[in-house]
DNA sequence: TAGCCCACCCAAAACGATTTGAGACTGGGA
DNA sequence: TCCCAGTCTCAAATCGTTTTGGGTGGGCTA
């Protein structure tokens, strides 16, 4: 009972709790609650009364007896690769601005892409009691397991589908972009184009994009023109190398990423080759790097900031309540943009 | 009472509680509960019935009743400035890596350096319970204010010290190796050395660290070669458009970041001006993007993974209670990395 | 057989809020 | 005087754990 406290306490952190509220304001803890909550009309000149206990006392409400009685802890996961790359960061902070005026806390986790610590992470803030989760890591997600009778958690995609009642997906139309960088390299009048991949299973928007353009625009790609890289800056380099090295050597490269083209630009700078006389190079991603490097990489914008943003309203819509029924999917737009290498 | 549930349920998600567990294995919630803390003995057979329960039965524990009981949420939150900075992305990643082992998540939180949204995050992690705050958001921190009786949450902050007895502190050392920076580009000859600084009472230890080798080298540096950047690249292409407008041209630029002295970088190429011949250029923290530019980017080293992992390490240490007493400090090393501009 | 000690296990009280059925006051009208 | 509707307010149950003081039974010694 708050009321017999012993105010001899040195150190003793005594927590005001509702009940403190309550005594001080001379009324019951349901009452406090209520001029809280507005969940009933309270007296108006009570609800003073107990807003003075309030702020006398210092009181501030205890989130986690909140959440364990209401199950709601306003709190989204999202689980990327990796928040040391920029673009996921970026797409993290997207979707922080789009649920925090909504009094929506973000936890992120970084499963570099390893199966068993993404599922150890999903298990983990799904025991944590998260409202929501926000997948975008990798395309692997339709192959997370579900615990049974999880399907009430909404759950929100980036970059991939996924077969699950309240799964709601956005993704960027990476397809569009590849057809379209690959098209304004043929337009551009390059004739050997090749293409950096991601590896195996991976991006595979991003080559069908660019294989459908290439057949568009009557260039054939012959196999060893179809390199792949492991998305990093010296897998780019790598696969560039190899290119380089061909008999038949390519006058212009799409790669599946920036961080890739960067490392191609590497092997052109090294090779003395003028980049985009000799050999042009298109990105994917337009991350910040690509406005580094010289020439500034003509890329392909992966509208990071966007995806997260919109994921954010997607599970927000469901856990207001405003939005209930089949998963949605929204697609964003990738626009080409010409800068210096191509 | 769970031992009476309809088996008519369709979409009813019935949680599995430990009272389902203690009720299948035919025990009390109370030996479940010791079996999974291990805080009391159990029978061998027991234990083996309620994990054989537990395993059937598929139960998980409930976090937040847990954290309702015992007041620890593993939970660590960390204030950064901004989690699209990569600096700030990969000490959260050090930070995680440190505690992610021992059971602990992280939340983070964007403050960009705005003084309410710093108190308001702080507010409102201290009231979902998180065990302990990391504070990185810029050297502000000793300004938070601590509501009364907060004394019991262990707060670590990185690059700034703070009055509290239960704060530690991990700081990187600035102003060492600002002096090794500047003694650096002294030694190497430059004679009008001029420095970008950052915004008012920001980044003082790399100022006066700066100041210091000058005098310790004989090299006066007048007003006017002392400017101010905001940290953005944008600010530091401004601020050295500034000095290369000066009559008496420096010969070499220390950057307060590497932001800032990308942005110097680009105001010499603008201007034609070979680097690091006409002009020397040192920036700090080596980010990525300082490898990234051409040619790549002499800068001091701000461990900023290491900074993470520490400050993880310390506030373990008292939420393990493996050391109780008072407030302590690590300071890491920051190395001058000699690459392509200095 | 009484006495004692262990080794186990349980009941019940927290933790700090929300929720809801029901009681206690008003006035006003019949 | 009685009743009713309307407004507030309260007590008690609940969320799912952890925590402890205590109870139960069996084995051992004397």
């Amino acid at each position: 009972m708050p009321r017999s406290q012993s105010t001899t306490s040195l150190a003793a952190p005594v927590r005001v709790t509702i009940a403190h509220v309550a005594d001080r304001a001379g009324v019951s803890p349901t009452t406090v609650s209520h001029v809280l909550s507005g969940k009933r009309v309270v007296g108006e000149s009570t609800r003073q009364t107990v807003m003075d206990a309030i702020a006398e006392l210092g009181y501030r409400p205890n989130h986690v007896a909140r959440h364990l009685r209401t199950r709601q802890s306003h709190m989204l996961a999202v689980l990327v690769p990796d928040i040391t790359n920029p673009f996921y960061a970026v797409l993290t902070r997207g979707l922080a601005d789009a649920v925090d005026a909504a009094g929506y806390g973000t936890f992120v986790g970084s499963t570099d892409g390893q199966h068993d610590r993404e599922r150890k992470l999903f298990q983990d803030v799904m025991d944590r009691g998260v409202d929501g989760i926000v997948f975008a890591s990798g395309e692997l997600a339709s192959e997370i397991t579900f615990g049974p009778g999880d399907h009430t958690t909404p759950i929100v995609c980036i970059g991939d589908h996924l077969e699950h009642p309240l799964c709601d997906a956005v993704i960027p139309d990476d397809e569009a972009g590849s057809r379209e960088a690959a098209a304004f390299l043929a337009r551009q009048g390059y004739s050997r184009i090749a293409m950096i991949q991601g590896p195996p299973r991976y991006g595979t928007g991003r080559t069908t994009g660019f294989r459908a353009a290439m057949q568009a625009a009557k260039r054939p790609v012959p196999a060893e023109h179809m390199v792949r890289g492991d998305w990093t800056r010296k897998g780019g380099y790598q696969a560039m190398q190899a290119l380089m090295a061909l008999p038949e050597r390519p006058d212009a490269v799409f790669c599946a990423n920036d961080l890739m083209a960067i490392g191609a630009l590497d092997v052109a700078h090294e090779l003395g080759l003028s980049v985009p006389e000799d050999v042009a190079i298109v990105g994917f991603d337009d991350v910040d790097a690509a406005t580094i490097v010289t020439p500034q990489l003509t890329t392909v914008r992966n509208p990071a900031y966007d995806l997260g943003n919109a994921a954010g309203d997607l599970a927000l819509s469901r856990l207001t309540g405003r939005y209930r029924g089949a998963g949605r999917t929204v697609v964003l737009p990738c626009p080409l943009v010409e800068r210096g290498t191509a």
